[in-house]
DNA sequence: TCTAATGAAGTTGTAGGATGATATGTATAT
DNA sequence: ATATACATATCATCCTACAACTTCATTAGA
């Protein structure tokens, strides 16, 4: 666990700082789309490092699909919707109302794959969920080691719909809330309400082996819900039963 | 558009296939979690090529989180839920399997934002959505033009529900089908679908301005369910409703 | 003997220059 | 006027060298 507290308090390294400036701009509008970065020179003089800096920045940002550079022309700044990949940023991490934000969208993908896990689990994908169940109930204490385990049967659902992409983004997400609550925490503690929440994975667990779809997917709303609520993120209702109207 | 073609069919660069080999070594478990990478000497001897691409491949694979490089030490492969980002591969939007599941992930995705949106969009974003499905209307055939208006129409609904992680999501995802699309087509037009799909995006918009988060849902859901099956893919039913109990 | 300082070797980080490949515009020759 | 050849600008790749950091063995000293 120390590990990956050293991972993320990563040296800025000269590349990633130079590639995160650029990012800035992009992001900021300064450097609309379309637009043509100045050559690898120039920016190596405007920024003070080599130019195999100025390059390896501008690899992460083209991986990124951020830009796109053409041998013999220069750099150009694509528009967002062609972006190859999601990031976010780990600041914005900090934010509580991003956290919010981070359980909504968690609802929204957990819930109904839920109801297709119960509807396509095989028996091998109950046995992995049982077995992250079984390891998340077996520590007394909220301790990080329960935390992964938790992930873990999260993570063993999303696998059960069968739909790779679906795992890939719930992963993503749980991940994401996992370090957004890790900076949040160490002042209040959690850990006396274990047993709520394994209670609300066993209900999930059970509507899964049952393969009632309707029931699992309610289970984990109200799992996420009350997962919101005891990291103090008061989850403004994922679904239409509000029905307010709008106004 | 010529220019979204020519950058989608971008020479592969050197750091970039060396990149693409590295990590596929890492997703298939060669390189398990914790590992170390070869050197940056040795690798450069293992693909032939300079040390100064070896570096910029491992700077693409450290932006994404996949490894991490300690100076003197070495890089090290990092646990899958340590990602930063996600990125789906280009080849394997060719497969139409694929293509089925992401629209499923669309479909759970859109629909239930669709009920947010009814419920929280403002006049400002109903104007918004209007002038995409106006614009999407206006083009009597199924060109890019009317394709990208298409893709607005949904970005805007997803903005309207005031949640950008959803809005970042959606887009991706929406993007991703795009250029799935986009590859799989050029054999079948559905020119005269138009109808069809301006009629079912009407509705979802009359939900919205009657704020009905339920009929917003419902007409949602049908829509992509209606442009899976437009494209050739039949969308295996991504709500509970089919309630077969697993087997 | 044990401890601490020293130093050597290995690895990543950064710098700088040289050459190849590609696109663009210009000048020349037909 | 058109087409070819050339010059230039830029990215792509390679190469060498050195700096910074880590590890481990060696050695000097108590």
């Amino acid at each position: 666990m120390k590990q990956r507290l050293a991972a993320i308090g990563t040296v800025e390294t000269l590349p990633h700082r130079v590639a995160a400036f650029m990012s800035r701009e992009i992001e900021s509008g300064e450097l609309s789309p379309g637009a043509r970065l100045p050559t690898e020179q120039e920016l190596s003089e405007k920024f003070g490092v080599s130019r195999n800096v100025v390059r390896e920045a501008i690899a992460q940002l083209r991986a990124d699909g951020m830009i796109e550079a053409r041998q013999g022309i220069g750099a150009f700044v694509l528009a967002p919707q062609q972006r190859a990949s999601i990031r976010i940023d780990r600041e914005a991490l900090k934010d509580t109302n991003n956290m919010e934000r981070l359980f909504e969208l968690r609802c929204i993908l957990e819930a109904e794959s839920a109801a297709l896990a119960a509807a396509r689990r095989s028996q091998e994908h109950l046995d992995a969920i049982k077995t992250a169940l079984d390891r998340m109930g077996g520590e007394e204490r909220w301790e990080d080691g329960s935390i992964d385990a938790d992930l873990l049967f999260h993570r063993e659902i999303a696998r059960a719909t069968g739909n790779s992409y679906i795992h890939t983004f719930i992963s993503f997400v749980c991940e994401q809330i996992r370090q957004s609550i890790h900076y949040a925490r160490l002042t209040n503690p959690l850990h006396d309400l274990v047993e709520v929440n394994v209670g609300e994975h066993v209900r999930i667990y059970e509507a899964l082996v049952a393969g009632d779809p309707a029931a699992a997917e309610a289970a984990m709303r109200a799992h996420i819900i009350g997962a919101a609520n005891r990291v103090g993120v008061r989850l403004p209702l994922a679904r239409g039963e509000r029905a307010d109207g709008g106004r």
